[in-house]
DNA sequence: ATGGTAGGTACCCTA
């Protein structure tokens, strides 16, 4: 099993790069995060052609949206809202393995970015965000245990390590980077012993990034990434874990999302 | 210290 998480930053812009990294990549199951439309204006029919009979989307009109796209059926599907709002942040959905005695759940997220100014008091997105990490860190330790196998990924707007950005110390004030984030998303990752998926392969004396700003004039030279877009699984998921991909060449595909995809592949079969 | 780019929408928001 393929699975793979992308900010596309808009779906109906990028469908053609989409199918192209489906084509590419084969993974069984897409997580999207950005898809920046309303269900209705959702390109189902191409995804569908591709392969992907099976979607689970929920996405509004310019900002956010979360999907699911996967060659194999859902038991369950799950829209869930954060913070009091309906902004198109969390879908779950639950597919079968015969590698565990219940379904395996795999929960796409988009954190939110926070804006600028790395302080609750003056701003509103910022605060946002730290509730919207600390509500998920209460969520998870509520709702299920570290012995269910779940899988949590996408776009957490947080680059945690050191060696997750550029410049750890340029990025301390910078929001995405900033201690108060990263001891949230800790938190976090502590609600259900969450392990970092990718960091099992890459160790932490090592840069890795996913997403590199549009603002910089060659981003592959100037190299200033960060890691924004993660795959966790609990324990229980872990001794499947067999390779991953960040996919980076897909930034120098013709009009990129300033996202790349990220891939983890576990050696288990579904049903 | 500043501004650089991109997408969606409607002339400004968010990233």
């Amino acid at each position: 099993m393929k699975i793979l998480t992308w900010n596309i930053n808009s779906v109906r812009l990028r469908i053609n790069l989409l199918l192209r990294l489906m084509e590419e990549e084969q993974p069984d199951i897409v997580c999207l995060q950005e898809t920046k439309t309303p269900d209705e204006h959702f390109p189902l029919e191409a995804v569908t052609k591709a392969g992907y009979a099976h979607t689970h989307i929920h996405g509004m009109k310019s900002y956010n949206g979360v999907a699911v796209l996967s060659k194999v059926p859902f038991k369950t599907q799950e829209i869930w809202h954060r913070c009091g709002k309906e902004d198109c942040r969390h879908v779950a959905v639950h597919v079968d393995t015969p590698a565990f005695a219940e379904p395996l759940q795999i929960h796409c997220l988009y954190i939110p970015a926070g804006g600028d100014e790395p302080d609750p008091e003056v701003n509103d997105k910022f605060a946002h965000k730290l509730d919207f990490v600390d509500e998920m860190a209460r969520w998870f330790a509520d709702q299920y245990t570290p012995d269910q196998p779940l899988v949590a990924l996408g776009d957490f707007n947080i680059a945690p390590l050191e060696n997750d950005v550029w410049s750890h110390k340029q990025l301390l004030k910078v929001v995405s980077h900033t201690p108060v984030e990263v001891e949230k998303l800790k938190e976090m990752q502590n609600s259900l012993d969450w392990q970092d998926a990718i960091r099992h392969f890459i160790p932490p004396e090592d840069k890795a990034y996913t997403w590199w700003s549009y603002r910089n004039r060659d981003w592959r030279k100037s190299d200033r990434g960060r890691r924004l877009d993660h795959i966790w699984l609990t324990k229980p998921v872990m001794p499947f874990l067999t390779h991953h991909k960040i996919c980076i060449d897909t930034r120098d595909w013709s009009q990129p999302s300033d996202h790349v995809p990220v891939l983890a592949r576990l050696d288990l079969q579904l049903q």
